[in-house]
Formats: structure tokens, C-alpha cells, sequence
DNA sequence: CTTGACACGGTAATAATTATCAACTACTTT
DNA sequence: AAAGTAGTTGATAATTATTACCGTGTCAAG
């Protein structure tokens, strides 16, 4: 019944890769070490064989919650925890588990295949950076993503240098006149900048840049 | 320390069909369902209110293993289970879900923040349709989604009579200025319909009508 | 040595979501 | 009430993660 897989080259090393691990890495993460094995490997060549692997038991393919894809090459049954901030998965073992059966008046008519058990919290290495940067409210923003919308438009740039010029928090009237920008856009792009946390609102209708926001520049 | 939310007839409305509903609905189906009422809505808006509703607590925001997420107006702990096939998602009550506590010498350093338990298996509804048609070889496709019925919706049927008119293959692009529906909606659909084997493709990214696609309209 | 199934790399397409932005509306201050 | 600021909206572009497509290449069986 389970077809046969030719074990190429790519697929061999893949699935070393795999091993190697104690995280449990994703498809991007894969590939990005792969490369360094076999350069002209594909993106596509990865998905697919990850895809391939997992549904012929060679490999587990992790389903956290919503976001990328994780693969294991731990096939005993064990369970995660996650970081909710750098997203990070650890294997943990609930010796207990079998204590959540679900009461057969609860199935509602499933035909239940099984369970899985994720806890999720704040990893170690996360919450070293947080009290080191705790005076930055920046709850979302502490790691979103690598790129998540750090990067900043021409227009923010421009209204960034013209804040990290001014001492003292100027309203966005200020900010207009220094940067040749109409008011309103200024408005608008404020209200990004405050969300990314490169700018913040001492006083109403005042601003001024934040350490993260003289980073960003430089 | 919680903001306080500007109640917007928009709001009111997404609220209002969160509430409704008994599922646990996508953002894309609260869409559908709030455009009748509010035509002009975009879905940028619905995308934008349910992150903020669910940030201030006003509903919840489901992490569902590796889907699309959906919201739920019941705020009170509870768990789900989800069908593997369809991905509907239903609520249980685990009685003893506090026996599944992560014992201290297994939290890795973690703060741990919660726990979810997720069941998983095939819902009522697809175990009686996959019984119905276990000879079609299908397992993936089996009921993969409200799409995978040979039924045609409104939206196929628009579809299916413009490539009718069509001599020739044509991009998504012309098809859905044909039709009135969104480009996003129709390589959706054409997708589909090429699964059913009622579009081919005889050139990449153009589309034809099948023999049986013209029968599927008689 | 052909044949055909499988696999590869490159790239376009997709799905779901998020970001950007100009226009607008609702609040606050005067 | 006027003026200005803050917050919202719709439209659309961009992004992220993944999958589909396609022409070419490889390998093993006949």
C-alpha cells in the first residue's frame, strides 16, 4: 500500500538535517541550512519532500497554532509548548495525558482520531529580553517577526529624522513644516510610527522619537 | 489601560454576526455574511475589527491548528474539536482539563501562559458523506471543502456560463470582468472547477471550458 | 536503448492576512 | 461653533507561507 520513495540525494540530506535538530524547524529555516549543502536545491524541492516525508512516517509534521509549519523527526508521541513571542517549540511529556480522554457525551458525533495538548507561555530567552527592555511598553511589537514592518516607508523615514533633530516633543504642524510633507500625511504616518513604536505621544498632539525609533534610523 | 473602543455601526454589525453565529466563523465568512448588510464593507475592515475586538476582549481569537483563524464570541474557557476533513470547528468542556497541569520540572523555563487542548477527527456530516463515495479513489480531495461536492455554486455556475461564451481560453482576469465577481473569488473558484475536471488549462493561466463543464450547465 | 514514472529547479500562483494611504467622521479644545 | 487632532474606513498593494505548474533531467525495467 505505501508507495515506495527513491531516497535522492536531496531527500537524504533533508532528512539529515532534520535530525540534527532539537528545535523543531520550519520549512524556511530547512532550506536555509540546506543551502549551504547543496546550493542549487529549490524552495519547492523542500516543501515537497517535508510533504512527501511526513506522510510516509519518516518525519512529523507539527501543526501549531497558526502559524508556519514545524517538522520532527521524533515520531513517539510526546507534545509542545510554545513561545508566544519568538514562536519557538519545546517538546514536553505529559505523563498524565491520558487523564484528558474526551467523555463520549462530549464528542458531538466525531469520529475523534486524537488530541493534542499545547501549552504556550513566554520562552526563557524571550522573557530575558523583555526585562531588559521593559520601559517600552511594546507588548505586540517585542518580536512579531523578523521584518514585520520595521522596515519604513520613505515618507516615515523622513518625518523619523525630522523628530531625532528636534529636542523636545513638536506637534505634527512642526513636523509638516520641517519635512515638506502635508499635514495630513503626517498625521497618518504618525500613527504607524507610534504603532511600530519608533514614535510615542508625550503629550497630546505632541510627539517625539523613541529609542527604537533612533535605531531604526541609524 | 484598555483603550476604550469607538462603537462604529461597522462594529456593531461584525459583533453582531459574530454573535449569531454558532460555528466558530472565518474572517472571510464573516465577510460574505456582513456584505449583505453593509455592501460598501471592506474586508480589510472586518480583518481589522475582529484583531481589535479580540485584543480588547470582546471576542476570541481561535489559533486552530495550521488553518485560518476564527473568532468566537464565547469568552468562557472552553476547547474545541476540529474535523481533519472539513475544518469545522465545534466546542467541548473538558470536565478534567486542570488534571493536565505541566509539571514543574517540565516547563523548560517557560512562563507558561495557558494550555489548549484540541480533539481532532471527522466530523458527523463528512463520515456520512465519505461513506456515500468510497469508490471515487479520493482521499484528499474527499470533502476537502464546501467546494469538493460535484454541486455547483452560484459563483461556479457565473463562472462556468462566461467560459461557456468564451471561444477560447481566457485568464482569470477576463473572467472575472465577466462576471461581476472579485479576481480573488474566481481563481478561487477556476481552481475548483479544474478539480471537478469542468475547466482545463490549456495554456498556463488561461482557461477553458470542458465537455464536462458544458454538460455540469445543461 | 527506449520508455515512462518519478524528481528536480525555477518560478508563478494562491490563500490568508497585514500594511499603506487618502478621505472621512467624531472628539476635544479652544 | 471653529479648528485641529485622533481614530476609522474602503480600496488596494504588499507580505508571508505554501503549493501548483512546467520543462527538463534521471533512473530503472523491459
Amino acid at each position: 500500500m505505501q508507495k515506495l520513495l527513491r531516497m535522492t540525494h536531496q531527500r537524504e540530506v533533508i532528512l539529515d538535517e532534520i535530525k540534527k535538530s532539537s528545535t523543531h524547524p520550519t520549512a524556511d529555516e530547512l532550506y536555509e541550512r540546506i543551502k549551504k549543502k547543496l546550493p542549487r536545491i529549490s524552495l519547492a524541492t523542500v516543501y515537497r519532500n517535508l510533504e512527501i516525508m511526513s506522510e510516509s512516517g519518516l518525519i512529523n509534521k507539527l501543526e501549531i497554532s497558526g502559524r508556519q509549519k514545524r517538522f520532527d523527526w521524533d515520531l513517539d508521541q510526546h507534545d509542545h509548548i510554545y513561545c508566544i513571542q519568538c514562536h519557538r517549540v519545546d517538546n514536553i511529556d505529559l505523563a498524565d495525558k491520558k487523564d484528558v480522554a474526551l467523555p463520549a457525551d462530549q464528542n458531538r458525533g466525531y469520529k475523534v482520531a486524537g488530541c493534542r495538548v499545547e501549552f504556550y507561555g513566554i520562552c526563557p530567552k524571550c522573557s530575558a529580553r523583555s526585562q531588559k527592555k521593559q520601559k517600552g511598553e511594546s507588548k505586540k511589537m517585542a518580536c512579531k517577526s523578523k521584518c514585520g514592518s520595521k522596515e519604513l516607508s520613505e515618507k516615515q523615514r523622513e518625518i523619523l529624522e525630522a523628530l531625532a533633530k528636534c529636542e523636545d516633543a513638536c506637534g505634527s504642524k512642526d513636523i509638516a513644516a520641517a519635512t515638506s510633507l502635508e499635514p495630513k500625511q503626517v498625521s497618518c504616518q504618525i500613527t504607524a510610527l507610534k504603532k511600530k513604536g519608533l514614535v510615542d505621544s508625550p503629550v497630546r498632539c505632541k510627539y517625539a522619537i523613541t529609542g527604537d525609533g533612533k535605531d531604526a534610523l541609524s
